[in-house]
DNA sequence: CAGCGGAAATGACATTCGTCACCTCGAATC
DNA sequence: GATTCGAGGTGACGAATGTCATTTCCGCTG
């Protein structure tokens, strides 16, 4: 029997697919949470095979999760299931040692077996994104980062000066290296690709 | 019997909800869509008492299919099922007159339970948006909408301009009518507004 | 200690944006 | 035929943004 715990904040997503994983005879859920610390304290009383959890949610995302649980519970294989096909998430969970990487776009019953044969010591990569890997990555240092997440909520230089302790002038400058580094036109097409490639 | 067709482009959630409701005795999912356009073909071959529909899909979203079914098949029953709890897209979707918009957030179960009340004549809204139904109506110009959906995508006014067939200056114009009735400060922020708002 | 490199800041400059008042032209209205 | 009105356009002006060269201030490292 195979004990999974999932990991998804979408309330639908997460009780549909805990019944129909149950209904297998070789999985078992054994624990259900709705964000990242829900998933914390569930693994540290349910002890599962198996973490399968999404990477957007309140509170800490899965990528944060996979991080923690290689440090706290190294024996617990981690699943990553997301909508986002972003190289930059890939990598970066890669990075925490997770054992699978799987789309939202997978039907129920491969994602069953995906499970299995992690479950069985294998690692399983979702075949779209086992390409895009090993692709680009993030050029931008952390200051840049932080620059740019405030660029694209729309506040001013000045605005994002306050907020980071920093002169306008010098914000203006990590978001001109920012630009330059995408190849973007302006900070929108600049937040728009570092976004999409999973880098913010 | 109620006779169901489910259209939602993330096929794991379609897949696992899908299941999980034709398990009920009393429901029976006579068809699945990925997207608008297969829900069109899949409703006429099979002329379901209910349509459960997603918003955001590739092809024609679930508005514009609900917009459809009202005037082609007045009898089909539509029941919006969305993520978002954006009061553009309620307001909307109580235009083109439809019988539920319920948000991912909810369990199994009681969706269940809204699909059978639905079908036998009431109508159920989530009720964390009851509320914001009839709050604040989109301000903004046919124009207007297409700068700053285009803005919002990072291109510059001459950009913009271009693709619509407009001099720069009145795009300028048009996007500083836009900042002016949504209070923002800048084209980002009046983006972000209009996007949370449903009005994009 | 000298020297190097990264983080933060400054100043100068061109470009783009945001605002506003005003112009044009064609269709609808009177 | 004159008037109104709305969509689109112009021009001007200040503010914000983007680019670059240069400076200061560390903390390292040889």
């Amino acid at each position: 029997m195979i004990r999974l715990l999932l990991a998804e904040d979408q309330a639908l997503l997460l009780g549909a697919l805990g019944s129909l994983l149950d209904l297998e005879d070789d999985l078992e859920v054994v624990a259900r949470a709705a964000n990242g610390d829900q998933a914390r304290q569930a693994i540290e009383t349910h002890r599962p095979d198996l973490l399968v959890t999404d990477i957007e949610m309140p509170g800490s995302t899965g990528l944060e999760l996979a991080e923690w649980v290689r440090e706290a519970h190294p024996e617990i294989r981690v699943v990553i299931l997301t909508t986002f096909a972003r190289p930059g998430y890939l990598r970066r969970a890669l990075d925490a040692g997770v054992r699978g990487y799987l789309l939202k776009e997978t039907p129920v019953e491969p994602l069953a077996d995906a499970l299995r044969r992690i479950h069985a010591g294998e690692r399983v990569i979702d075949p779209e994104l086992a390409l895009t890997a090993f692709d680009s990555k993030d050029p931008l240092t952390e200051r840049e980062r932080q620059v740019l997440r405030l660029a694209g909520e729309g506040l001013s230089n000045a605005e994002i000066g306050k907020r980071l302790h920093l002169a306008d002038g010098t914000v203006r400058n990590y978001l001109s290296e920012a630009i330059g580094k995408l190849a973007a036109e302006n900070r929108i097409e600049a937040y728009r690709i570092a976004r999409d490639q999973g880098w913010l």
